[in-house]
DNA sequence: ACCCAGGAAATTC
DNA sequence: GAATTTCATGGG
């Protein structure tokens, strides 16, 4: 199997950006490697000095890679200038630099963030997890895609009870049904304003506010969402002594994800 | 037994 | 309308 490799990455960190609660679909293999599924490509990634290595991919997929990985965005810049607005924030970029927002399908991210609410970070992967192995094409021995919104859309809960997630599975269904007949159409949400693109998402049932700007921000790449959690409000609150997110500008979403992080692993700050 | 987890819907006041 | 309760499931 081929391998693909990007020269002079930085600001990247695997662990950091696979790791701090965007997604849920990668595991690390130990030695810095993970392995998981994109876009339905299975992929083990590693870092080479500067270099990332994504093997088991093809090089018609080299620009899908870049994409998901956001290599285009210049992240020194941005840090640099996101830490000059709090003195926080510059605390919480040092302690994770390495953090990417990752450009993820648009369906699987709202999926997963259906099933992230009133849930925690682990069990959210072991149902994903679930959902792909049980209604996810198989792409190579025990490695299954996400689930088309086409398949999951003509389920019924009951047939969701292997995948464990309670409540959620009307949720699930309702999001499926809705993508898979154009009642939701993703792309063309990709493209609206944000206030628009929020009350879209939210004409399914199970999203709210906080789902509706993870989709925009993981799945839609508006880097202007700022999905505020219980961390996150209360991170605002206590940390940034109540400052409005629109402080952040237009990449807020970013300034999110290291606060976000730096806010789960220093929970004695609260 | 109780409480909480990257919330939102349903119910009650 | 705003505040409270409920919703499955699993781990601490």
């Amino acid at each position: 199997m081929s391998e693909l490799t990007f020269e002079r990455i930085s600001d990247l960190s695997l662990r950091e950006t696979l790791d701090c609660g965007q997604c849920f679909r990668w595991r690390e293999q130990g030695g810095g490697s993970f392995s998981g599924v994109v876009r339905g490509r299975a992929a083990t990634v590693r870092m080479d000095g500067d270099s990332l290595v994504i093997s088991g991919a093809k090089e018609a997929d080299r620009a899908m890679w870049a994409d998901y990985f956001d290599l285009g965005l210049d992240y020194a810049k941005i840090k640099d200038e996101l830490s000059r607005v709090h003195p926080v924030m510059a605390d919480a970029v040092r302690y994770a630099p390495g953090i990417r927002i990752l450009n993820q399908e648009p369906f699987e991210a709202l999926i997963s963030f259906i099933i992230s609410q009133n849930n925690n970070i682990k069990r959210i992967a072991g149902i994903v997890h679930r959902l792909c192995g049980s209604f996810g094409g198989e792409i190579a021995d025990g490695v299954y895609a996400f689930p088309t919104a086409e398949r999951l859309a003509a389920l019924s809960p009951d047939d969701l009870e292997p995948v464990r997630a309670g409540f959620r599975h009307r949720y699930i269904i309702d999001a499926a049904q809705k993508v898979a007949d154009g009642t939701v159409d993703l792309e063309a949400i990709r493209a609206l304003p944000y206030d628009e693109a929020r009350t879209a998402l939210m004409q399914i049932t199970g999203v709210g506010v906080k789902v509706a700007d993870c989709v925009l921000l993981y799945g839609l790449h508006r880097l202007d969402g700022f999905p505020l959690d219980v961390w996150m409000k209360r991170a605002m609150v206590v940390l940034f002594d109540g400052m409005s997110p629109r402080a952040f500008g237009e990449y807020a979403g970013i300034a999110q994800q290291y606060i976000f992080h730096y806010s789960r692993m220093h929970p004695e700050l609260f």
